[in-house]
DNA sequence: CGCTACGCTGTAAGCGTTTCCACCCTTTCG
DNA sequence: CGAAAGGGTGGAAACGCTTACAGCGTAGCG
C-alpha cells in the first residue's frame, strides 16, 4: 500500500496563500472564486490573477465539508465491457452534468459479490447512487434503503423493496422475438442465459419458458453475458439440437456466433440466432443480429429524472416499463428441416 | 439545475452522533471505526453496534480534509465505447483497489475540447490523474506539469513535457502490418485514420508513409475512431481504389468491414482490412480480424507504478515502449489482380 | 455640513474527522 | 503498601472552506 502521504502542509496552496498574496482576507477570496457574491472588479480581478499564478485549486474535501455534499453521483455496473450500459450511463451523464454533478463510475466485473461492498463505500461520497441490473440480493436492497442518500435501481424490479426503479421491459420483447422464431418453424430452441442474479436474466427466461404455448420447447445453458462466456457454451447448447440460440444479450450472440462458424454451421442456414439489446455493433456484425432493441436513450433520461426528484426529496414516481421492439436482421431465419 | 440541498444538520448522523448513543467520545468512536489505535474489545463491539444501528457512514468530505486525500485516483480517456481502453483501465484498477485507491473514471467522448476542462476539475479531488490517448494540445500538457498533484500520461509520448508517461509502440508493429501488406502483393492502400489530435494516430500513420520503401502508396482518409466513422468514411475511400483498408482501430475496421459487406465486397477477397488493438470481439468478427496485439494488462500494470511512484513521491522512471505484435487472422489476404 | 443608509470587506464560527497530548485508572514491582 | 509505568480514554486543535454578521467607508440626502 502506498503511503498515507500527508501533503506538507507548508507546500499546500490554500486560500489562505492566495488571500495573503493578494493582500485580502479569505472571505473576498472565497468569494471571488464562487463568483457569486458582489466583489469590486479590480479586487477579483487582482484575486483571479494572484490564483492563477499559484494554480491555486480549492479543495475539494473542505468544500464538501462545509456544503455537505461533494456533488457527486455514483453508479455502479456489472460490466463497463458491455456497450449497453456504458450508452445507459452516457446518456444520465448528460443529465447529471447538466445539474452539476459529477459521475463516479464503478464496475464489479467478476465480483459481483463486490457489489454490495462497493455501494455502501460509494454511498459515503456521493449524493446520489445508481445501480445498474444489480445483482444484490434483495436483503442488500433492503439495507440500501434505509440510507439516507437516494439509491435508483434501473434495470431491475424488486416489488418487496422500497426503492425507486425503473426498468425496460425485457418479457414483452422476448415473447415477440419467441414469435418471430415459431413462425419461422423452430421448435427447439435453447437459450443461453446471462447471470441468473440479474432481474432482466429472469425476465428473459420467464418469456422463454411462456413460449411453450407458441410449440416452442426451450432448455437454458449457463453462461454470463460475455462474448467469451457464449463462445464456450455453444458445444454444449448444441447437445440439445436447437434449431436457433436464442442468447442474453449481444455480445453472448457474438461469441456464439464466432463458435458456430467455427464448427462449420452457417447463420442463419444451420442454427438462427438472437441477441439483446442492440448494441452499436449488432447492425454491423456478419450477419447481422436480430435482437431487441432495448431504448437506452429513454432509460438513461428517465433515471436521472428519478435520481433528480430523489435529490430533492419529491416522491419519485416510478413510471411504467418502458417497451422495447424487436427487430429482425439476418442472424435469424425458417428453421431448417 | 437541482437545489444545493444542504443536508439539515440536526439529521445527518456523524460521529458525534455515534459517540453520544455509545456514551463515549468522539475519539474513541474514530478509533474504533479506523480499527487501528487500541480500544478495550467490549467498547469496540459496543461502538461498532451503535454505528451500525445509526447506519453511520464516515464523511469522506472531513476525512480527506483532515488526511489531505481522498485517495481517489482520476482516469480522463477518449471514449469509454472502445474495450480497448476500458481493458487498460481494469487493469489500472487493480492496482489502484491494492493500493487502497478508488477510480474516478470521467470520458469526454465528442468534446475533445473539454479534456483539459474535465483534467483541471478533477485535478481538484484527486491525488493522481492518469490521461490516457490524451488529445490535450501541448501548452495545456505543460500547465498540467505544474500542478502539484501527479498527472501520468498513458499512450502519449510528447517530449517537451515534463511529465511521467507510458505508451505502446504503435510504429513498429504498423510497419509489420505493411510489410504483411506488401508481402501479400498490396501496392495501393487507404489508412482510415483515427483523431489528429492522438499521438497514436500520427505514430500509426507516419509508420505507414514510411512503407513507401516497400513500395506501398498510401493515402489517408479521415474518421473519428469509430464504428459509425469507420462505415461512414468507405464510400470516400474506396474512390482511391485500395486493394487494403488499415483502419486506426479495430472498431473502425467492424464498421468499414460492415459498408464493404453491404457493397457486396469480400473480405479479404476483393478487398483485405486491418484493425489496430485486438480488442476482444476482434477474434470473433466475420471475417476475424487482422490486427495489432496491443498489450492492455501490461500498459495498465505499467502505467499503475508509474503512478504509484509518483504518489510516492519518486521519479518515475519512464519504462521504454511496450512492444505489441501483429496478428495474422483472416481479414487480410492477397491482392486481387 | 451632518447623519443615515447602503455596499463592500474582514472576522469568526462552524462543517466532521483524525490525532496529539494529557489524564486517569490499573497493574506491577520495589 | 506505595509509587512508577503503561494502556486506554477524552479534550481539543487542526484540516480548508463558506457564510452570517459586524464594521468600516462612502455617498446621498435633509
Amino acid at each position: 500500500m502506498a503511503d498515507q502521504t500527508r501533503v506538507p502542509a507548508s507546500r499546500r496552496v490554500t486560500i489562505n496563500t492566495v488571500a495573503k498574496a493578494a493582500g485580502v482576507s479569505i472571505a473576498t477570496v472565497s468569494r471571488v472564486m464562487s463568483g457569486s457574491s458582489s466583489v469590486t472588479p479590480d479586487l477579483a480581478a487582482r484575486v483571479h490573477k494572484v490564483a492563477e499564478e499559484l494554480s491555486y485549486r480549492p479543495s475539494t474535501a473542505a468544500r464538501g465539508l462545509v456544503l455537505g455534499s461533494l456533488r457527486n453521483m455514483g453508479v455502479i455496473l456489472p460490466d463497463l465491457a458491455n456497450a449497453y450500459f456504458f450508452d445507459v450511463v452516457k446518456q444520465m451523464h448528460h443529465g447529471a452534468t447538466a445539474d452539476g454533478y459529477r459521475m463516479l463510475v464503478a464496475d464489479y466485473s467478476g465480483d459481483a459479490a463486490d457489489e454490495l461492498a462497493t455501494a455502501l463505500d460509494l454511498l459515503g461520497q456521493v449524493d446520489g447512487l445508481v445501480l445498474l441490473s444489480s445483482r444484490i440480493p434483495t436483503s442488500g436492497l433492503k439495507e440500501l434503503a434505509r440510507q439516507a442518500t437516494p439509491v435508483l435501481l434501473v434495470n431491475r424490479v424488486e416489488l418487496g423493496v422500497d426503492l425507486p426503479m425503473v426498468a425496460v421491459d425485457n418479457f414483452t420483447p422476448m415473447m415477440e422475438l419467441c414469435g418471430h422464431l415459431a413462425k419461422l418453424g423452430h421448435r427447439r430452441i435453447v437459450y443461453v442465459k446471462g447471470s441468473d442474479l440479474a432481474w432482466q436474466n429472469r425476465e428473459r427466461w420467464r418469456a422463454i419458458e411462456m413460449a411453450k404455448v407458441l410449440g416452442i420447447e426451450a432448455t437454458a445453458v449457463p453462461s454470463d453475458g460475455t462474448i467469451e462466456g457464449g463462445y464456450d457454451v455453444v458445444e454444449e447448447a448444441l447437445t440439445h439440437e436447437p434449431t436457433a440460440l436464442v442468447c442474453f444479450n449481444d455480445l453472448t450472440a457474438l461469441g456464439v456466433i464466432s463458435k458456430l462458424r467455427e464448427r462449420g454451421l452457417r447463420v442463419p442456414e444451420d442454427i438462427s440466432v438472437t441477441g439483446f439489446d442492440d448494441i452499436d455493433m449488432a447492425r454491423h456484425l456478419a450477419p447481422r443480429l436480430t435482437t431487441v432493441v432495448s431504448p437506452k436513450i429513454d432509460l438513461g433520461d428517465q433515471a436521472w429524472s428519478l435520481m433528480r426528484a430523489a435529490l430533492n426529496n419529491e416522491t419519485p414516481t416510478s413510471p411504467p416499463l418502458i417497451s422495447a421492439d424487436v427487430v429482425i436482421r439476418e442472424s435469424t431465419g425458417p428453421a431448417p428441416s
